[in-house]
DNA sequence: TTTCTTGCAAATCGTTTGCATCGTG
DNA sequence: CACGATGCAAACGATTTGCAAGAAA
């Protein structure tokens, strides 16, 4: 897919979502049509001023939470929350919960995939391990519902 | 396992990897057998306090590394990074590389896992979805050594 | 014209650093 | 006794906020 089919997808999603379109957001939008995968919202923003000098952060890390808000593109899991640390040094994997954002461990017997080689681009990247990242609601936060 | 023998166990691994034993990291470690899993850094830092409230947060942060460097403990995946996003609306996994942190989307025909109940303490949670993380090198970084 | 957006500058939050001092091995 | 570890306070980087002015719908 190209670097403008891309920005049209989320163009149109975003005026579905009854988004406003601001020349800043349209900017934004061919921005992360044309990026390279899952960049920082302070890459974004380096990008985003080339086109438009006088934007300012505050717009473009409000505006990406606002699209994120609206189910346009998705925060990457965890990434900008504070350090976390993991005393088990057991091989296990994660459940988060979606509500509170709680993380516990599991344990799997097994883990197996495919890959679909054709729509994946890892060339000769050489897998090493995997990581289970389960999501959900937690016990107490069903109870909460 | 209790939280008395988790925090052996920690400490015999910190002694074995030729760390100090300073009463700071007696406390730190007692604390990190005990706490809930993947605590944030100023969680740990706040519940060092409460035992030794004359402890800096400059400590604590600092030893968090210092195991962590040390193979004691590990930092949660991503936690403490900046934010990203990922602009992919299609359901799709990631391969991260461990040398240079870099992101990118996987597309898995199939993924199938076994949880081991005995183990891992789901209780009542509700498993929604799940997402799997490939780590490993990168063919860039593969390249370079 | 109403409501949403913007830019600016200041504030915030979690974390890190420099440095003089202290204590463990 | 040497070297690593500490506390303090100041610095830091990324992100967020309050607010007055501006522009989509």
């Amino acid at each position: 897919m190209t670097a403008q089919a891309r920005y049209e997808r989320l163009r149109a999603t975003a005026k579905r979502r009854g988004l406003r379109l601001t020349p800043q957001r349209d900017v934004l939008l061919r921005v992360l049509g044309a990026m390279p995968h899952h960049p920082t919202a302070e890459e974004v923003f380096r990008r985003v001023s080339k086109s438009l000098s006088s934007v300012s952060p505050a717009t473009v890390y409000r505006n990406l939470q606002i699209l994120a808000g609206a189910g346009v593109i998705s925060p990457l899991e965890r990434a900008g929350a504070s350090v976390r640390y993991d005393p088990n040094p057991d091989e296990h994997h994660h459940f988060v919960c979606k509500q509170c954002g709680s993380v516990s461990d599991v344990y799997l017997l097994h883990v197996g995939y495919r890959v679909d080689v054709a729509r994946s681009r890892l060339g000769a990247a050489r897998v090493q391990s995997c990581e289970l990242q389960l999501h959900g609601l937690c016990a107490r936060c069903q109870d909460r519902m």
